[in-house]
RNA sequence: GGCCCCGUAGCUUAAUGGAUAGAGCAUCUGACUACGGAUCAGAAGGUUGUAGGUUCGACUCUUACCGGGGUCACCA
């Protein structure tokens, strides 16, 4: 049992004996024992004061005597000011060692058929460019969270909707149709998304130009939008699509191919997957019938000019429109539409969306209207929301050139993987393929800690220079620490030493315990990221327990130990560490090599 | 303007209402024939945006203000 909850019950049973009280034991107050005092456990002793009707010290002294004498785990006490430090028995962290060691899947809680399932949705791309720096931090949370909520017992489909139909993607096809001469990523050796994403630049440039042109003609700002060839070409396209024209359809499908080749690369390299995928232009339709249906229930209005509305004045905001007066879907419908089939597929108990905090007014209303229409679930979908990447110089904007290209990036950060990792020279014996595949590996390290350490709510800076530091609170430095530790293994087996099943020791030393404390919280730290939709907290999580393990280290040593017994112990709580540090980044999404 | 989020060291950030606000980077000082130095030990750096309130105790809760961002589309 988990000691926390242990003197929690305990000091519940003092205040009992001691004052003849009765209170709650998830009343009590315990923390963590400050380093600068003595102790492990620190039990609040002012909200019992009024209990007691004795000073903050008396009262200290008398729980802590009783707990002394009444519970094994608790060794000693002492008390300062209204802090009650209780000093835990080295058996338990000894006991909480061996629950550890043998347990491949230390700090999970395993999935079974009575599992609830959640459905998490992230990613969602547009198909009209490739993805950039921000859709990074949206795919990294959404894997994380996704094997976070594994980890506490759930079921979990990942799912991807893609946003492949639009004024956007007709954008793109447009350009295409008037200055590709054909241009496939085939003939220019270029990846998929990207050549799309250039027409959609070409797009935008053309039409600017036009605007420029009109306005020049003495037409104003909004006619000249209104009227410019291009966007007049491209709506036109869009009703042809929805018409299904064959010719449109079939343009359609090949470049939304090429994009979808294109990401299927980008998520590989990311290392992040779906169990499925859903479209929107299969879920638009179904959107609009769900709304249709809304209106002939009376739930939504349809005005005059055939426009469908629902008023969510009463739930204090505004009328939203759901279906334009031409009768066709707008951005929210198809969300209607998506969740309708979601449901139909899968007995989702739970669906996290993980959509950025620009919507989170589009999630409420979401909710509302699901909700009207009669869905159970409508109420309690959960909007995962984050905050933006900025730049250090700012936001980024296509505009001005500063999106950070996904595909760049990672590329970028692999060459600085080579390079350290080639300056240091550890790799050496590997074949080509072996190195770059580690190098990739340390190169993701890097990003994906960089990403989730954050706070997901905060709006996060990314620094393109700092991200790729491999020393201090990094990716590469936790994976440096695992890799160094299957060195000592390695060399332990070749000398033919093994490596305990059972840790044993008379006594601990500071930084041993210190070890041992840490690695007892892993399960708590799991529940806890589940609980807080957080994947922050597993990451700062593991850069403590590496940052102590290294200090142990510098002071110890495992293998050259003479007192055998002593090394053993050692053996196992490297081999621990090693466990939670491969356990931990497994919910980040992160891999650990062997060497680096 | 209404509503929502964020303001912590020069920079990037952490802290279930608890003790002296904890790290990393950068800066400075130490430790290398090393169980892997991509390391470790240490120094310096803070009125937690400002002013009140609640509390034995506030970075945390509350009110007002200041600063930054978001959102209120027949865009997605």
């Amino acid at each position: 049992m988990n000691i926390e909850l242990i003197i929690k019950d305990q000091v519940a049973a003092a205040i009992k004996a001691l004052y003849e009280q009765t209170i709650d034991p998830s009343q009590v107050q315990v923390q963590l024992t400050r380093s600068e005092f003595e102790g492990d456990q620190t039990v609040m002793v002012f909200p019992f004061l009024r209990i007691s009707k004795k000073s903050p010290e008396v009262t200290g002294a008398e729980i802590g005597a009783y707990l002394a004498a009444n519970v094994p785990e608790v060794s000693g006490y002492n008390v300062v000011k209204g802090f009650l430090n209780l000093v835990v028995d080295d058996n338990y962290w000894l006991e909480r060692l061996n629950e550890a060691l043998p347990d491949e899947r230390y700090g999970f809680v395993p999935v079974t058929d009575k599992s609830e399932m959640v459905m998490v949705e992230y990613s969602s791309p547009n198909t009209n460019k490739p993805l950039h720096l921000g859709h990074i931090r949206n795919n990294l949370l959404g894997f994380s969270l996704s094997e976070v909520m594994k980890a506490n017992g759930y079921k979990v489909v990942k799912t991807n909707i893609v946003n492949d139909r639009g004024v956007h993607i007709c954008k793109s096809m447009v350009a295409w149709q008037k200055f590709g001469n054909g241009e496939t990523p085939e003939t220019h050796g270029k990846k998929g998304d990207h050549l799309v994403g250039e027409y959609y630049v070409k797009f935008d440039q053309q039409y600017k130009s036009e605007i420029a042109e009109l306005i020049a003609a003495g037409r104003t700002e909004d006619q000249a939008k209104e009227e410019a060839p291009s966007i007049v070409e491209t709506r036109e396209m869009l009703l042809k699509w929805e018409a299904n024209d064959p010719e449109v359809r079939n343009l359609w499908q090949t470049m939304n191919g090429w994009v979808y080749k294109g990401f299927d690369e980008t998520y590989k390299t990311l290392g992040v997957n779906f169990d499925k995928i859903y479209y929107e232009s299969d879920t638009y339709l179904t959107g609009r019938d769900e709304v249709l249906r809304g209106v002939k229930e009376g739930i939504f209005q349809q005005e005059s000019d055939s426009s469908v509305w629902a008023n969510l004045e009463a739930e204090g905001l505004d009328k939203k429109i759901l279906l334009r007066s031409d009768g066709t879907s707008v951005y929210i419908t198809q969300d209607i539409g998506t969740a309708q089939l979601r449901y139909r597929d899968y007995p989702i108990d739970h669906m996290i969306y993980v959509v950025g905090n620009e919507q989170i007014y589009h999630f409420q209303v979401l909710s509302l209207l699901l909700d009207k229409l009669g869905y159970k679930w409508g109420k309690d979908l959960y909007h995962f929301s984050y905050g933006m990447v900025e730049l250090p110089n700012g936001r980024m904007k296509s505009r001005e050139g500063t999106v950070v290209d996904a595909d760049d990036l990672v590329a970028g950060m692999v060459d600085v993987a080579r390079t350290v990792s080639m300056e240091l020279g550890k790799l050496e014996g590997y074949s080509d393929t072996e190195k770059e595949h580690i190098y990739h590996i340390v190169a993701l390290g890097a990003l994906k800690y960089f990403i989730l350490k954050v706070d997901p709510k905060k709006t996060m800076t990314f620094n393109p220079e700092e991200s790729i530091d491999f020393n201090g609170n990094t990716g590469p430095f936790i994976q440096y620490t695992y890799a160094r530790i299957q060195s000592i293994l390695r060399k332990a087996k070749e000398t033919g030493i093994a490596i305990p099943g059972r840790a044993e020791t008379d006594s601990l030393n500071e930084k041993e315990r210190n070890l041992l404390k840490i690695i007892s919280l892993f399960p708590e730290v799991v529940r806890e990221a589940g609980k807080e939709h957080s994947p922050a907290v597993v990451a700062n999580y593991v850069y403590d327990l590496v940052k102590e393990f290294n200090s142990f280290y510098h002071d110890f040593s495992i293998l050259n130990e003479p007192d055998l017994k002593v090394r053993d112990f050692r053996l196992a709580v490297a081999e621990t560490v090693a466990r939670i540090i491969k356990n931990g980044f497994s919910l980040l999404g992160i891999q650990v090599p062997e060497r680096m």
